[in-house]
DNA sequence: GATGAATGAGCGTTCATTCAT
DNA sequence: AATGAATGAACGCTCATTCAT
């Protein structure tokens, strides 16, 4: 007999761990998080044989959300600033919007037991961006260093940014928040000719 | 007379803390740490009073050991951009001589149980740099937000380019590699006029 | 289906406790007991919560089983001093007959982890004896204290009375014992008019 | 080198245990007396050998106490109830003015660690009190019991009462409160002819 | 002798995981 | 497949006792 796992339940679960996460930290139980989801404890191993192959999973899942949050609608006729603005706002958006997720980011990008095929499978979802970031370096001063280092150092200076946005949310919307622009100019201005 | 206490076990403690929660994650039991440092168990809990009380000063004196390494020798006389590349030297050669103490940085940045007061504590740590910072941004493009936004950029900049400098250590020093220049250059351009 | 809580367990436990109570005191490990039960630690953890719980339950538990064996097939038409003498009958012939049992209520009166509603829920055990004590003290000496006294003092005595037959078992039956009668002769003098 | 030890920390440790046992039961930390006593953790095993070992001493030391304040004064040419009950007053005096040491009497009474050598050298506390029993019970129903279980009887019945006046305590002195004497006429009319 | 830091066995409790139902 | 009771290793922490000072 196959082991048909409920697709629903994996979604659940997934979604009851970025709450329980975001509050708890790593340290969860599984247990909580299984009763969040509103399954069983077994439940939870019949659908991730174990904790540690569940949050490698969210990390993924997570980051390929993110990917995908972040790629949609790029403006085709437009250069290469007005591209990267606009991943930068979707970036933004997504992650101010779902501050939980990016919390729960936050602690498995230093997590022990992610394994270094999850972070691989992490990287390709911002991968998408490897090219248009290419173009956008092209004869300025960081073209010279691995693109993996500029797309880190970007990350960061999100990553950064989304925080501090987080934390002390200003009175309008994140993408329109004076720090967004202001880190995107930063970087623009890191980055181009 | 008593015996007196020891004030090794305290240095001993909190350098076995960084080598085993650098390996293992901040999960490590404390038997664990209390045998790496040559103490029992008890002796532990007699420096510390409890786990989380030790991983808040583990905290908190590594931020102050990275502020002190960060700080010293301030070139008096030269201009500002000189000053912060001699504190991003600084910064970038302490922390890649020390991976263990940044990985374990890292990880208690983001730890559910650092309070709020060791937080603090730590700021103080970077606080130093707040008036160079301030020099650096005078009339430039970043001079409207606020000065911890500020910092936290830069910073999240740092730790990124010393975690690629850990993880893809180049032929010679890491002060030296290009991308501690390059990076420190994109500051450079993010910041001044 | 789930696996069904084994009911056995919550009996097993309270045996168990009774009887290393009984030998090592109320300091016996939660591990003791459950190795006694046969069952794991965490059984004993998911049946009773903490070991302060299973104490407190086996503290009412014993006090109900003391109530009721003490309480049964009184005489409805004999005369006070015939249906106190069987209830006293009763009450020796029970904890004579369980001495560890009796070993440990002991100790449960005293202990510090009691909490006032067990010591509540406890004493309803003895409470149908309330009226038939009223009617034995009434015009005796005893009808101007609180009836609480009263049944204090017999409980005291009643106490003694088995813990000498226990430490010093005579001959034959306790019931039958001359200490039992001399005792039972005392209360009664010490009550009836 | 002979071991002197100071006696005042012999003193103050069994008065520091009465008072800390009293409040916490017997599970008080040998750390948590010696600092009430203000000694050291050390003194504390110095003056006694082992916690065990000053629980016995306070066990027979406290009985003693009892027995002191219990046996002096008797009139000499008084009857034999007159004496008992001035016997009954000081007893009843003793405990309830002093109920810190009965609540410790009433834990170290059920203790595992209380020795059959400290339970008889606590028993000859109230040895000096077999004559005045074997004289008030002749001719009386309680003659032909053992003079022990008398005794044991006798105690149970004081130890009720005091712990009745303690935790209700009356509007006046505990001797002259109703339930002293109601106590006392039941365990006249219960031994005398 | 007095001190109190050091020790380590032992505690109550948790929790990832298994498995009978 | 789904359940949740059962498991037992592991944890943070305590404390009687020892021993260097």
């Amino acid at each position: 007999m196959s082991r048909r796992r409920n697709p629903a339940h994996r979604e659940a679960l997934l979604s009851a761990a970025v709450e329980m996460i975001a509050v708890q930290g790593l340290t969860v139980s599984t247990a909580t998080i299984a009763k969040q989801a509103g399954v069983s404890a077994g439940t939870l191993f019949n659908t991730f044989e174990s904790k540690s192959l569940l949050v490698n999973q969210l990390y993924v899942s997570l980051k390929a959300e993110m990917g995908r949050a972040t790629s949609g609608g790029l403006p085709a006729e437009a250069g290469p600033r007005d591209q990267l603005r606009h991943v930068w706002d979707r970036w933004v958006g997504w992650a101010t919007g779902t501050p939980e997720k990016r919390r729960v980011l936050a602690q498995l990008d230093v997590a022990e037991d992610i394994t270094a095929e999850s972070r691989d499978a992490a990287h390709q979802a911002l991968s998408g961006m490897g090219e248009l970031l290419e173009r956008c370096r092209a004869g300025g001063p960081m073209q010279n260093v691995p693109l993996r280092f500029v797309l880190r150092i970007l990350s960061s200076i999100a990553d950064a940014t989304i925080d501090d946005l987080i934390d002390r949310p200003g009175p309008g919307s994140a993408t329109d928040d004076p720090r967004s622009s202001a880190a995107f100019d930063a970087i623009w201005r890191a980055l181009a000719r």
